[in-house]
DNA sequence: TATGAATGAGCTTTCATTCAT
DNA sequence: TATGAATGAAAGCTCATTCAT
């Protein structure tokens, strides 16, 4: 890939920036037009740094994707075994609850974004980390990565739901954690 | 209103059916075109019955609200009741998996569907399986409606998942069942 | 023609009436539908009677037509030969005044109403009750019954101003009359 | 407002003018799909500068009465106090003959261009000419401005008749103009 | 004969995408 | 490289007209 230049790599960042933020607040219904509004360049800006609405619904994806991973790698390097797994968890659906794409993604686009199995690529780390929190007795050894990942999904959804709150999210958490709980 | 002539009671069916494929396939943004050309009958005639897309999607919604809590009402009256409520709960992700339109319902909606509080709906009777379960003590005392409500939501969601298998449902549903068991 | 069954010429009527009326409200764009709605028929009925929306408003106009040929006529029979025409000019200008459809006949239709020159038949009555006024010396000799024609079109228009009272009706009617008078 | 790019205005004003044109021929009611074609755009470029079909009668409307104001303004100016009102007066109608809008503006509109008080606008250039003619004594002192307001959108209509030829309108606002007058 | 549901062409409007400037 | 005007294919919706009941 060429060295972008400096002002095309900001506008770049400012482009996603903004889809971000809209998608999130509008959906991913939102105008391609409304994105370029809000990071404050033209439309035919955005069509040249993404060729197709798709391919910027991808490169937000990818880039929560990138974070989510990072997040990952970042608890399982520094968490404690038993805690991380529930940690990043936690993390993730916060940022559900924050920005409607990280539930998009996870659930598998709505949207046709397939940034090449997403999940994928965070059932890695992902599976790192229930690896550890078995070894440490605090998840059941029975359980799949798979699994973990659906819940994520779930949760994550759960998290764009009428009444969600804090409370009740930790309430809904630690019923699903308590389901992962060696013991109980 | 008047009883609606044979045909167009018909008719009204037929498109109900064919939106509910329709938009099971391909999300709500699927054609009000697609929908009558897959019910057989002319554009105009979709509009006659449903003024509005919403209202064809409201229409929806609210038939699927209603088979739900009718079920919820069967497994009430009829199933034990310490395995009731996972029961419907199992039941509800079935036909998420079958049916993009109960996780969108769940989820609250994504369009604009407002079915008067569609969940609160649900929430009563989920809320007597609830407590039908808590008296058989198969589900732990503090939890409450609102928790088994975003789990409901988040199962659904789980249910459109790319690897989804009723081997991948049962492990899943378990862990969540298990979270909400009276032991652990 | 067949004579019509009692039930049918009184729908016939019904419907004359209220397509009058909504016609005159909203303008000839007003939908066939609403004309139904007010005729207290269905739909079917009125096409039954008039095959088209432009017969419908045909027929509208022929009976406006004949209605003021008749009042012409009367005039002729009955006024001072110095005042009849005036009086008749007046009579239309309240009509129109009430009544969109009086302003949209006599400036040939806007809608495609084309009643076989509507406005010819009008013409003879009123040439009549010219001829008589100029007899009476009540109008100046040299003007034709096609300008009497053209300023009753146009005053009928003008009672369709935004600010038409029946002050500036009888402040603009005494220019034309004056206009038209033999003297001044 | 930035200034337009070249092009863009040279659209706009092709679709104005092809607009214009259409207007004129087939009434408000001809299509938007049709004054695109004229101009040679797409619907879409039409849309763009007009966002409603509204937007787009009102804009000819506006254009219109500038341009009668204008010459309002220049009659005012340059035209001999007993003439120039009757000046404006026929080229009014002329106006009028060529362009079916006119009396639609000057009639009030029948689709709904509320160009904030159009008529309002062209009254005062009107009642300026009124009044130096009345100070000439070309026209009788108790003439107010409303009823030349009226009478002007009366001759307008009357100029959109089946027979209407120049001999026909010199006769029309000869009666018109005589009865406006000092003596008679 | 009356009914009113069905038809389907056509309308206004939106928006992803292209391309001249 | 950025701009934003132009494109044109849908989309949702309306309504004169037809036709089964």
């Amino acid at each position: 890939m060429t060295q972008l230049r400096a002002d095309a790599r900001r506008n770049r960042e400012r482009i996603l920036a903004a889809a971000e933020a809209v998608f999130a607040e509008r959906g991913a219904s939102a105008s391609t037009e409304e994105v370029a509004a809000r990071a404050g360049v033209a439309i035919g800006t955005v069509f040249r740094h993404f060729p197709t609405k798709n391919d910027l619904l991808g490169a937000i994806v990818k880039a929560l994707l990138h974070r989510l991973t990072e997040e990952a790698a970042r608890q399982a390097g520094a968490g404690a075994p038993e805690t991380a797994l529930f940690s990043f968890f936690t993390h993730v659906v916060e940022e559900a609850a924050a920005r409607r794409t990280v539930a998009a993604l996870l659930s598998g686009g709505g949207v046709d974004v397939r940034v090449d199995k997403p999940l994928t690529q965070l059932e890695e780390p992902v599976g790192t980390l229930l690896r550890r929190a078995q070894e440490a007795g605090a998840v059941r050894a029975d359980v799949r990565p798979d699994e973990v990942m659906a819940l994520l999904a779930a949760a994550s959804q759960a998290a764009l739901l009428g009444g969600w709150t804090p409370d009740l999210r930790d309430r809904t958490l630690r019923i699903v954690f308590e389901g992962l709980g060696a013991r109980g």
